[in-house]
DNA sequence: CGCGTGATTGAAACCCTTCAAGTTTAGTGG
DNA sequence: CCACTAAACTTGAAGGGTTTCAATCACGCG
């Protein structure tokens, strides 16, 4: 059930293009923890001191309202980096939580690692700042498709966005990332296996 | 009816630290465009070559559904950066709009500005992190409300985050920036007078 | 096996939309 | 300055989509 793992200090020197010796030195920054499935990584009043880069396993990023319900706002599989960005960068306490869907590996990537990895190395540095880029692209198309599409079309979009993350988190998870509940995807999923097996 | 005007060159001094001499040389890098009522100032389909910083007057980001009808994103008055960032940092055809809501005076910021103003001056380059991670911030706070919260409490959030906007755009518009309909607002306005008329 | 978790289904309730008036407001031209 | 018009807002009734609550089913695991 486990799936690839995706090490930090290769995907730096991959995707973020850090030269190997710049790697050596900002891997001294980071340490590395394991989480088991349920296990807490963050909570809504802490403050969130770390951005952290799942090399095995599955966290998810959530809120809980008033009632109680969760609403999970982000999923981080491998390669993902998962964090309060707000709390983390503004220093304030997180109104998030953060646990471990799956087994987990995970980097913790503290400010110290930030700001010294910044100056070492300008790859990094750019690096960076595309993954800020990227997230931006990512919680922008998100708010669109919340204000605009119906809970059918959100589905669709996950599925086709993320097919490995359907097979690997509870329907009620997914659920609550679209913003419905779990007996309204049930429905919704309903309704389109109806359509498909007979599509006139 | 016309709000305080936001100088770009006084904003990069005063909230980006800049200092004088490197913003006369960014200064260099930007025009400035006039904008009236109405007016498109980004297409969907088109490239978002430019983030516009608002000195007057006030935008509107949106997108277009399949059924016509707008989806507002953000709103930019004075002092606010508008902007596909995903279009302009990944030079991809944009699905957004833009256009002006009251008659409005733009600075357009181009690719050059980033690349020189960063390499200029290290205080904007730190700004502009600071920039983007603020707007992730409220991206990520949007998606929150939007998930987790019904129509009433997503409206009472705006009028306390932006009680100067609700005094400047029609109902409509808020409406579609909550992701609810012009009817809608208006019944949840309707109901929460009655409450707060006869606060038993 | 029995228990707990997750998924499904049904019925009622609720929120919100749609459509179609009607009312108010704001702007424009006579 | 009034009259006209268009746009914005309100209101009502009907309908759709989702939620809620409760019951049932399916499955994996101790």
């Amino acid at each position: 059930m486990d799936q690839t793992e995706c090490n930090f200090a290769e995907y730096l020197s991959q995707k973020a293009s850090v030269e190997e010796k710049h790697i050596k030195q900002v891997m001294t920054l980071v340490d590395t923890q394991n989480f088991s499935k349920g296990e807490v990584v963050l909570s809504a009043g802490e403050r969130c001191r770390h951005i952290f880069y799942v090399e095995k396993g599955l966290l998810r990023f959530y809120s809980l309202s008033e009632d109680g319900k969760e609403h999970i706002v982000q999923f981080g599989a491998e390669g993902w980096f998962v964090g309060d960005r707000s709390s983390f960068y503004f220093d304030e306490p997180s109104a998030y939580y953060i646990d471990a869907v799956e087994n987990a590996q995970v980097v913790l990537i503290g400010h110290d690692f930030f700001d010294q990895a910044g100056t070492i190395s300008e790859e990094y540095r750019s690096y960076n700042e595309f993954l800020l880029q990227n997230h931006v692209r990512h919680l922008q198309n998100r708010i669109n498709l919340l204000i605009s599409a119906p809970a059918e079309k959100r589905y669709l979009d996950f599925v086709k966005m993320y097919p490995d993350l359907m097979l690997r988190v509870p329907q009620w998870m997914v659920a609550s990332y679209l913003g419905i509940t779990p007996e309204g995807l049930s429905r919704v999923r309903k309704q389109l296996a109806e359509k498909n097996f007979r599509p006139d």
